[in-house]
DNA sequence: ATGGTCGCGCAGCGA
């Protein structure tokens, strides 16, 4: 299995470059974050000329989730579906594709530390752990991949001075992503590279994609049992040159499910 | 030149 993640920054603005990349690639299975989309305006039929199922969660204009797959969908879920109140914002998706429980997760972005929405995202991301833990045992196939919000340690920032006291390294969020990992998820990119240096977001601003300012927090996370069957990873930024870019690089995995 | 970006949606905010 080919699974891809992609933080699209707007499907309307970003269509082209998916269309290119997905008939590039190929993945089995495409989950998105921010699709900025209300359900009505997401573009189904689109894929499906491509040979994919899609399906979406979103209310316009902010976030949105979305889940592609060409092995199927099932089980579909939005959000945490766990009782409580749902939260307001699209941010988390749920389906089973050729067997593997699948999350695409937009984790919310924090804004500054201390600050209400950093509340939010810590609050969030526990709900998240506990979404997890109940939806199967660590022994079984599961993913949950999306745009964390979250550089997992040092070698995911360009400079680490620069984010001394910022959001996406704290040490409470990168707890929260730890007591994941704990629970039996693997950051799977981490099985095929120790370099820093390699990331997945960059700033449009000031260029800072050709100066290799940027981070890793698009993460693929996954059970051992899927883990160890990971033939190769990769990070493409390639899409993230050129016209139109997503801020964002789509991250791929191999996965031998045979 | 002395900042440098996008997307949404039409001002200014969020990232």
């Amino acid at each position: 299995m080919r699974l891809a993640t992609w933080n699209v920054n707007s499907l309307k603005a970003r269509l082209p470059r998916v269309e290119e990349w997905l008939s590039t690639f190929r993945p089995d299975v495409l989950c998105m974050q921010e699709t900025k989309c209300a359900d009505d305006a997401f573009p189904l039929m689109t894929f499906q000329a491509m040979g994919y199922d899609g399906v979406h969660y979103g209310v316009g204009r902010w976030n949105g989730v979305a889940i592609l797959s060409r092995v199927g969908i099932e089980h579909v879920v939005a959000g945490f579906g766990d009782g409580d109140t749902e939260d307001a914002e699209a941010r988390l998706l749920w389906g089973t594709c050729a067997g593997v429980r699948i999350g695409t997760v937009y984790v919310p972005n924090g804004r500054e530390v201390g600050h209400e929405q950093y509340q939010y995202k810590l609050r969030w991301l526990d709900r998240l752990r506990r979404k997890v833990a109940s939806e199967r045992p660590s022994s079984e196939p599961l993913i949950v991949c999306g745009d964390f919000n979250i550089a997992p340690d040092d070698r995911d920032v360009y400079d680490p001075a620069v984010y001394v006291g910022a959001t996406h390294v704290s040490a409470p969020e990168r707890a929260a992503l730890q007591s994941m990992l704990d629970w039996g998820m693997v950051d799977v990119f981490r099985r095929f590279y120790d370099a820093g240096g390699l990331f997945s977001w960059w700033d449009y601003r000031a260029g800072n994609f050709h100066k290799g300012k940027g981070m890793r927090i698009d993460l693929i996370l996954m059970t051992e049992t899927l883990a160890e069957r990971a033939t190769s990873v990769l990070i493409d930024r390639n899409a993230r040159k050129g016209k139109g870019p997503s801020d964002h690089a789509p991250v791929v995995v191999d996965i031998d499910v045979t």
